[in-house]
DNA sequence: CACAAAATGTTGACTAAGTCAACAAAAAAT
DNA sequence: ATTTTTTGTTGACTTAGTCAACATTTTGTG
């Protein structure tokens, strides 16, 4: 019987998911090796090969499970009664660079190349597919609700991803300033090193404040 | 006397800089090796290492190059007299995006993480300057066109900014179908693998098209 | 023009990292 | 209790970044 515990034969395969994505969230995806990664969980360096058929498979799993968790943080919002159609996509869109701040390893991952590029191996591919229903769901239900005159939905769909994604990626790139005096400049524009992990809350905050205007221009346009 | 001649010293700093764009465009970062690139250029391989200190210098100076092609294209257009302030901050980020799709490795390396994180050095930071200057420029003259009621105009500029940004970005990391049966869908929603290469001018099209609807909604709201 | 200095390129060698194969220990199944 | 299966270890091979020593070519100067 192949007994699946995780307490047991998943414990390692956890740990190492769980250490990589620190490693990438804090040093970047050039600091994580096999070898780094193996002697912070304690066992020798071969010993991930055992669970990951090699390092992609191991990035492959850890976007599989970003996509788990953010598919949860967009049900929950999907489901919470109180919240309006708007009121969904604004928290979704919300949700999504929260996660990319917190979880850079598995966002970066989720969304970028390297696996796009590679085979995507069913597992992640319906992985991804419920986060990504999760959100036009919600998209739907905002053009329903408001009387859009858009016929197609994947327009807004493709906009506000494209919007919330470039917001996302440049916060975690580091591009944006989002304290100090330089607050909302381009980095390459000034002095300052952005110190990406120090600045998580701040990050946040920034783009509540820019989501606030970019909901405002959607909605109403930008000469009112 | 130091003959900064391209046609001499520099020529293989240029052939080097050339084909290492080429590569990372087409197989992706992490094919980038300088005794690939090397011998793609028919030298040693350690050949480079008299024209850069090493593979982060390489790519560094890509960028830097990177950042004054485009700063040459937003120059054009802004110094084009036909055109009003919309139209110019229309074709500035239809530029950025031509850009990043026609030069993939430069963009990821001009916008990405592995350089901002360094120390910079002052010579890209100049060059970066240059292109945020000439952009941030166009988005002045446009709000003063316009009687934009948003009295900071930094959010104007972050705000397309992020849009044309993750556009460009979900578009060259293939998360977008931009043509078949699946047009306009997550690529990881489909079963398509997007042939980055192969679809350049369809990528382009449909830029062209996302980004007419995103100007309209910027100027008079999804409501209407 | 001859020679010294500087620039450029080459080969050899070292190190880090991914990964396979053979072996060992532990857990599970019979 | 013994055989399998799973999991982990060490040794070894390969690729890639990079330095050092050496060779060659180019450049500058008397």
């Amino acid at each position: 019987m192949k007994t699946k515990n995780k307490n047991q034969c998943g414990d390692l395969r956890l740990r190492l998911l769980r250490a990589a994505s620190e490693i990438i969230s804090n040093e970047g995806l050039k600091k994580l090796t096999m070898r780094a990664l193996s002697n912070q969980v304690g066992v020798s360096r071969t010993a991930p090969y055992r669970h990951f058929k090699n390092k992609d498979a191991l990035l492959l799993s850890i976007a599989e499970e970003g996509f788990n968790e953010l598919t949860i943080r967009y049900r929950k919002i999907n489901h919470d009664i109180s919240l309006d159609s708007l009121s969904k996509l604004q928290n979704i869109g919300l949700a999504y660079i929260e996660f990319a701040i917190k979880n850079q390893g598995a966002f970066r991952l989720m969304f970028g190349q390297e696996i796009t590029q590679q085979q995507g191996s069913g597992k992640l591919r319906s992985d991804a597919s419920e986060t990504f229903n999760e959100y036009l769901m919600a998209v739907k239900a905002f053009q329903d609700e408001m009387n859009i005159t858009i016929d197609d939905y994947s327009i807004l769909a493709n906009y506000s991803w494209a919007a919330v994604h470039g917001l996302a990626t440049l916060l975690i790139d580091g591009q944006i300033q989002v304290s100090g005096k330089n607050y909302g400049l381009p980095t390459l524009l000034t002095d300052e090193k952005p110190n990406i992990m120090d600045n998580v809350s701040s990050m946040i905050d920034f783009s509540k404040q820019t989501l606030m205007n970019f909901w405002d221009v959607i909605l109403n346009g930008i000469a009112k």
